[in-house]
DNA sequence: CCATATCATCGAAGCGCTTCGACCAAAGCG
DNA sequence: CGCTTTGGTCGAAGCGCTTCGATGATATGG
């Protein structure tokens, strides 16, 4: 077993005090230049690294957040939380923090199922991201711990989220400006937030532009947001005759439209020619499509770094967790609009 | 800020001494049955869960395992090292240990880019998945840290992998129950021992079996293995003229083989009709493909809890890690074959 | 030139737990 | 019946760190 550095060694090897160590290793009080030259050189010398267990008992903070998923968005082939939570991680890193990834169980027992940091008290904060039952969200505001909810929202929580509105704006002005004037949305998952505010901004954009979406268009699917919900649900709209059939549909994200996609490969449409399509997220897969996918890219590790500074944050400052905070999306036209 | 009630707590509303306390809730020493209860009950009642900073301080172990993984691998779309993590991840939650997730960037800089908990100590032992850079696993060795490689191999290191062996001889089997007698072997990424072992194991069986693969229908792409790469990579063995192409093809892995239906898509070739193709994964597009893809399956979930589980009795055991544990695969026969 | 403020450093008291050795009572033994 | 075991419990000593208040040493101002 190799002997592990402790404070007091950095200490004897810069014949000062451990509360002088401790000091300059948490970059706190008044030190002098030399004398904290003189510690870093020692700490670095003897490949000292301070214990995370005495850290957290001593100043009662473990150092540690919590980031939870629900199970099948983890196992989801599209990787679109792995990526928020690995922006999280990047963010931690940076900070100093580490991060404990829990998932939870879809229907959720608050009983059950809370991820074991929750009741060991072993994180300062929870990242919650994607849509988690509310109950967990509710525990945590029981419990006061921390929280922040990411691409998610409910009561009274703090959130980060996508400019879903914005997307969708963007997405309804790039396609009136390609003429289309009969259009059509596509979404599902109503449970979701985000799905519903896409098709708010859509519909409110595309009516002030002139050309409102007829609401037979606007079709909302009770299924999971995949492929297979999108190629099924869109029967509805591309099996209408030509002139009730919208020259443009916007899917409420990327699988969606993926899915349209194959279903209008099936009845031998072509995309754009007889149908225009255009997703959210921009997904690895959109890229790849044929025709490639127009689509609203959402900065998902942006949004996992976001997510963590703003809990971190809250934690440290003791100030109030910013309410909502909003990142900006980006529309990346291709070949399918 | 609620009052977090610690075992001193317990020790009072129990009326023993906090020793006690101590020894019930880590299941350890001479206990009379009546004070157990008594101090379970208290623990109960006052929703005790002790702190793990400062037990880890008590303890010299922190609890935390580490979970190594590449950068890409965690991005990418097919979800096979997360749920690996996640089957870690419930082995963890059974044995009362947290995972800290760790993604290392591909060309590995051992100085920058090791795994924070590394240098600072903050995990008992690591888990390394995937064709993570030997530099790491090095690493590991110099530093004596504990560690089991998960679906990957290097030298002198624990390891546990699937049968790839196994599965690759029922994939020979099944290929040469079906008729085929020349068969080919496409295959990626040669510095991950997994497409190495099922080439062989697939060779050696058709050897024996009688029906040798001749080695100009050995194939093995320089690049990742993805979907793109066995696009690319097939046309060597789907261009052959008619009397020189094989009747099946045994892809390194699920990535591949589709790839392969997608290039026999684009020339017009029936699969399985002129040409047989089997993967190895069992990834979740491999049933949606068309048609259905013959595989083999790999149970990710149970390697991810069996290297947890290796790691955690090595850790407390203090017996050496077992060197080599591997986990059977099975043949999922679909209708590509 | 002394009182006061400021700066740099340190000692010591915990943080909540594990664990070792001590202790006492009851049981087993010759 | 006295002596060793054994079982059950406890006291106390840390684990490595943070942080508060104390202590000098120096600088500042009247």
């Amino acid at each position: 077993m190799p002997h592990r550095n402790t404070i007091s060694d950095v200490a004897a090897a810069a014949r000062v005090s451990i509360s002088t160590v401790s000091l300059v290793m948490n970059g706190k009080g008044p030190v002098a230049d030399g004398t904290r030259q003189r510690v870093q050189a020692a700490a670095e010398r003897l490949g000292y690294a301070p214990s995370r267990s005495a850290r957290g008992l001593a100043a009662r903070r473990t150092g540690n957040l919590g980031f939870v998923l629900r199970e099948d968005h983890f196992r989801q082939s599209e990787p679109f939380y792995t990526r928020v939570f690995l922006g999280a991680e990047f963010e931690a890193r940076r900070r100093g923090l580490y991060v404990l990834l829990s998932t939870v169980p879809d229907p959720y027992d608050a009983g059950s199922h809370a991820p074991r940091f929750l009741t060991e008290h072993s994180v300062d904060g929870v990242i919650v991201a994607g849509g988690v039952d509310g109950g967990l969200v509710e525990q945590l505001q029981a419990r006061s711990i921390p929280h922040v909810l990411a691409d998610f929202a409910w009561d009274g929580a703090a959130h980060v989220s996508i400019d879903n509105r914005g997307g969708a704006e963007a997405v309804a002005a790039h396609l009136v400006r390609r003429g289309h004037e009969r259009t059509a949305f596509l979404g599902a998952d109503p449970d979701h937030p985000s799905p519903l505010a896409r098709r708010d901004g859509f519909v409110r954009a595309m009516r002030e532009a002139g050309h409102p979406v007829p609401d037979e268009l606007v079709v909302i699917d009770d299924g999971p947001s995949d492929r297979t919900t999108g190629a099924r649900a869109s029967s509805a709209l591309l099996d209408l005759k030509l002139a009730e059939r919208p020259t443009a549909v916007f899917c409420a994200n990327d699988a969606l439209a993926l899915g349209l996609l194959d279903a209008a490969r099936d009845r031998g449409l072509s995309v754009p020619g007889d149908v225009a399509v255009v997703g959210f997220d921009d997904v690895e897969g959109a890229s790849l499509a044929s025709p490639p996918l127009t689509t609203v890219r959402v900065p998902k590790e942006q949004l996992g770094e976001t997510a963590l500074a703003v809990l971190a944050l809250g934690i440290e400052g003791g100030a109030p967790i910013a309410p909502s905070t909003i990142i900006p999306t980006e529309l990346v036209v291709r070949a399918s609009s």
